[in-house]
DNA sequence: CGTTTAATTGAGGAAAGTCAAGTGAAGTGG
DNA sequence: CCACTTCACTTGACTTTCCTCAATTAAACG
């Protein structure tokens, strides 16, 4: 029996989860809601079809003509981008009340495959167009996803902005611990549905950074991992200077001018 | 007489400038379009003040309540984090047209300053919010925005996952050009409204590191620099190469297992 | 024309990449 | 149920690159 993201349970609609975008919250406690109502999503179901991707599977190729949208109901998607060379960089992860699939100009501007088993609805593109411009509060709450969509963008980008391999893995567990969290699974332990070497791409670092950055948090008693895909926090303030970058600390005791 | 972006003209009401997300195009030559009809713009404009701030000045700060969100008349901002220890890092350029100061739960995610002088329409959120859900046409048409948005912040991530510095600020450039070209100002110079700082610190490096990029460039017949603020591509093959990361070559003639 | 700010350049050291070998776990077939 | 294959991950040695610090040079501004 594989791993499994979301529970199995009878999927009653398209679902998109968010943080509400208006409606101030505890950061770090907040939660993430069911934008869709009842009705919307079984608007949204009409023109959908649910799909099922394997593990590794090929969802979409970028530069194909977009000729649908996808929203997962299980399982965990990436979207990757193919450089010249054939190595692909990961430039997000998708999760259940994802969306995932828009297009610029007809076209898929990245490339996607399913990193576990997946089950998604799948919106042609049309069909989505003419149902966005009949109902205002369905694409009201497309815009509050999507705003989490560029916020997740922008913290990925921070991400690859830290100079060190353990401030980038750091800043990843405490992410996906986030995510977890805000999507009603506060465990104790941060779940990895993704291998090292998805880590390693989403992170822009090498396969073997990424063990070593591993074994660094480890060795520092700051997390434990169970196995491979269980890593439990430690020392929380730990993870958070250690993503916090400043260079090793060196920074902390400089001289400032003047 | 500062630099100006935007030619100076009358705004007549807000403006969001996108590629359409549905409408085959072709890439590179792909038009930017002003997404609101005349009677949006006037229904936004009612709802909206001008706003105008110098080069440097802080638009609003992360963490504190979110009031407005921004549309861009003339001008370039940026919005950044500012890190634990105080450094900054740039996250997006915002452009005539953009629209930024989207939050979470109430409250901004990120800072944002004026890179040059800026003027741009505010809109408090609480209107923002009562307009959008009165009318459908004018928020599918901020979905595709956003879609932009996102596809940008998602190529921000891809510069930073590059591993060459020189790789980093050929991708920049590119990028800056097919920005430039879609906004309609097909100039053979890349204009570089930002100075190097805020080019390093979008693109994960140091200023030092991104001086030397520039002269590898130069230095390799890439690029020529009328002065800093204008870059002409020379070999736009080598920029392509450059962009393409692949360890200056080495890679280029490995051994393949197998 | 001097002052302030922005950008370049140089030297040294730290960190991650690459290559390659080795270990562990998971899955397969006998 | 266990040997064997395969894949995922770890670890080590060496090389490259970029960061940091610091000194200069160039440009912008009054």
């Amino acid at each position: 029996m594989p791993a499994q993201v979301a529970r199995p349970y009878r999927p009653t609609g398209p679902a998109i989860y968010a943080i509400d975008t208006w409606v101030p919250g505890t950061p770090w406690r907040s939660a993430r809601h069911q934008l869709l109502s009842a009705g919307e999503r079984a608007q949204l179901a009409k023109i959908a079809s649910i799909v099922r991707y394997e593990k590794g599977e090929e969802i979409y190729h970028q530069c194909s003509p977009a000729v649908a949208a996808f929203n997962i109901i299980s399982g965990v998607a990436t979207t990757y981008w193919l450089t010249p060379r054939d190595r692909q960089h990961i430039t997000a992860f998708l999760y259940p009340g994802d969306i995932f699939g828009l297009s610029e100009e007809g076209k898929y501007t990245n490339s996607a495959k399913a990193a576990t088993p997946v089950s998604a609805y799948k919106f042609p593109l049309h069909a989505l167009r003419r149902v966005l411009s009949e109902n205002a509060d369905l694409d009201v709450n497309i815009i509050v996803k999507l705003c989490q969509e560029l916020r997740q963008a922008q913290q990925h980008a921070i991400i690859l902005a830290k100079k060190h391999a353990v401030s980038r893995l750091a800043m990843f567990l405490s992410l996906h611990e986030q995510l977890q969290s805000v999507a009603g699974k506060p465990s104790s332990e941060i779940y990895l549905p993704m291998d090292r070497s998805a880590i390693a791409e989403y992170a822009g670092l090498s396969l073997a950074a990424v063990s070593r950055a591993f074994r660094a948090l480890i060795g520092g008693g700051v997390i434990i991992c169970r196995d491979r895909r269980h890593a439990k926090v430690i020392d929380r303030a730990a993870l958070q200077r250690a993503a916090d970058d400043t260079t090793r600390g060196i920074r902390g005791g400089r001289k400032l001018r003047a």
